[in-house]
DNA sequence: ATCCGGGCGC
DNA sequence: GCGCCTGGAT
């Protein structure tokens, strides 16, 4: 993986109900961003694709301007095609931008801003933008436990695949777990020197299993540990598998864990991460059609919401869910955005019927 | 008593 | 889908 200042290339991308853009990327920066009069366009591309070759390696944000906080409109990439540096210099922005119209997709006539009114895209609920900046500012004051711990921080000090896999076995163990319990269960085998493949292959089953008690499932988790363990030795060199499908593969590692460890091993966003919070504020507010389980609503939800909030909305809506916006007798009452809730202070509260002993229910 | 910051086997 | 695996918190 060799990372020098070294362009990949220029590319022309063509946006849906927009026009091509030419960009650069280079290997370093991941990103690129140029501006026209109306809109400033950043693109991204995956760090572990040191090579686009395709649509599915580069995100496109279409920022309108003028707005205090830039919102993201789309990032619809329809074409993306490769160019030879040696054409020289890249066209003028804002001229190719305004003057080069796409051929064959529809125009619009004012803007060259994307599908406002397009019916066959899936519409953002109303007023998205203002709930969620509303849930940041309540996020801002208090102060959630999961903002005190995560399993992203383990293993900063370490080497690249030594802190990959570091994550990967902080993200196993910490589902149903409270992190300062993960946290405790990683500092012992860090501490035993049980972080590292070889040794965890090497070591007892129970001997892992007495390292990381108290976590949730501690036996399945261990005897996962072993598993993972051996396969990243036999398949990965000692590191973790680097796409969704791998990390799928994995025992105990689910659709949950696995966009977590893509995005926090990686740096590779390829869906955003949907646990029980998530989930369940995301149907409360309506922001996806009821949905039954966390896959679902991953899917609805990535249909519209701005590829940039992918990461953030996590952490935002689990410290939300664990204040305010609780599974049981949500406070929505303290909750500042609760006028735009189609839900608030209309959860069935089943007030439990009191199995008090009284002479009515008696008689 | 009831609820978890999931995943798996059925 | 549904039950189960676990200990700790409310």
């Amino acid at each position: 993986m060799c990372l020098c200042h070294q362009q990949v290339g220029h590319m022309l991308i063509q946006l849906r109900n927009y026009t091509l853009l030419p960009l650069a990327l280079s290997q370093t920066k991941f990103t690129n961003r140029m501006h026209t009069r109306a809109a400033s366009i950043k693109a991204e591309m995956a760090p572990s694709e040191h090579n686009p070759k395709s649509e599915s390696d580069i995100c496109v944000y279409v920022r309108k301007k003028r707005s205090r906080k830039p919102q993201v409109i789309t990032e619809n990439i329809v074409k993306v095609e490769p160019q030879d540096p040696k054409l020289g210099s890249l066209p003028d922005i804002e001229e190719f931008a305004y003057n080069k119209p796409s051929i064959d997709l529809p125009q619009r006539k004012s803007k060259p801003i994307l599908n406002d009114n397009d019916k066959t895209e899936v519409k953002p609920p109303s007023n998205w933008v203002k709930v969620l900046e509303g849930i940041r500012e309540m996020r801002s004051l208090e102060n959630a436990p999961v903002d005190s711990m995560g399993c992203e921080k383990a293993g900063n000090s370490l080497p690249p695949n030594e802190r990959r896999f570091a994550v990967l076995i902080s993200s196993l163990l910490s589902s149903q777990t409270k992190d300062h319990v993960t946290h405790g269960a990683i500092q012992r085998l860090h501490d035993n020197n049980l972080l590292k493949p070889e040794a965890i292959d090497n070591a007892d089953e129970s001997t892992i299993k007495e390292l990381i008690y108290p976590v949730g499932f501690y036996t399945r988790k261990a005897s996962n540990m072993k598993k993972i363990a051996k396969i990243s030795l036999l398949d990965y060199h000692g590191d973790i598998p680097n796409t969704l499908e791998a990390l799928l593969s994995l025992p105990g590692i689910g659709p949950k864990m696995a966009h977590l460890v893509m995005n926090v091993a990686w740096n590779n966003v390829q869906g955003i991460c949907v646990d029980t919070h998530v989930h369940r504020i995301c149907n409360r507010l309506g922001w996806v059609p009821q949905t039954k389980t966390p896959e679902e609503t991953r899917k609805a939800l990535q249909i519209w919401l701005p590829k940039e909030e992918w990461v953030p909305v996590n952490p935002l809506l689990v410290g939300f869910g664990q204040t305010i916006c609780t599974p049981l007798r949500p406070s929505c009452g303290l909750c500042s955005v609760s006028g735009l809730c189609p839900s608030a202070f209309r959860e069935a509260t089943p007030k439990k019927i009191p199995r008090v002993k009284t002479k009515l229910s008696e008689s």
